[in-house]
DNA sequence: CTGTGTGCAAACACTTTGCAGGTGT
DNA sequence: ACACCTGCAAAGTGTTTGCACACAG
């Protein structure tokens, strides 16, 4: 599906900056921050264009967002699979990069009485394959 | 185990921030943000120490951080229990409290070929008991 | 006394908001 | 034409750094 049919699906306005974001983390192996998704960009956007339109993105399910920590976001794509199962998160200490591990789903958490889980975010942090084989 | 004998345990200087912030944390019943430990703080202290204090503490394994998003960071005492095995931590959505969760371990997650976890975080978001009998 | 912690000022980065103007449908 | 998206400016918040002074050991 190419990012044009992704946003009429929702229903939303075809503009150049959603149809530019939706194009680089589609063809993104790994999720992007702002800045790495700005620097494959073909145009150029205000921060404050980036920040809505990802916010409005996320609102209709299209990417998500990861936290790795309180300075580093990331986006990534929805696709299918990950928008079925929750997918773990891997985050690399070395390269500073982020994965939707597909495979690797997120395994359920018994909670204390009166507890209910609405969603379960994992991030697991370590050395990814590429880092690996470079030492 | 009082603030004092902790932070000469871990050969630090005894100041009085270091030690308050120790005590707010070790009798608090959840996770603290910046604000929530100065509300309970007897002394007032500037935020550039703060940080300092929390990033020291932190590096001497005497507290974690818990990272909710960008814009919501806590803070936690490591006790024994903790620090053996990893605990997952839970959000509410309703009253935006954190609690570690010592009782729930984190499970083992199994990685493809080449990559290697060092740590895994584990945050669950839903509703915690308070706010659950509120309703 | 010496090294380290603290307070203050400033700078930097991230994020949000209001408004005017431009663009998609 | 109308709704909504974008860019710019500004403000609010979180965080870091440099420097002078204070304090613990």
């Amino acid at each position: 599906m190419k990012p044009i049919d992704i946003l009429n699906k929702h229903d939303m306005k075809r503009t150049s900056c959603r149809e530019g974001i939706i194009e680089v983390v589609m063809t993104a192996s790994q999720a992007l921050s702002e800045n790495e998704i700005r620097e494959r960009l073909a145009g150029n956007y205000d921060r404050t264009t980036f920040y809505r339109s990802f916010k409005t993105l996320e609102e209709h399910n299209i990417i998500h967002k990861i936290v790795v920590n309180n300075q580093l976001v990331k986006y990534a794509l929805n696709n299918s699979v990950t928008h079925k199962n929750e997918h773990t998160h891997f985050f690399c200490n070395k390269c500073q990069s982020v994965k939707c591990m597909d495979d690797v789903p997120v395994q359920k958490y018994q909670l204390p009485d009166g507890y209910s889980d609405n969603k379960t975010e994992v991030l697991i942090k370590g050395t990814c394959a590429n880092c690996k084989t470079e030492e």
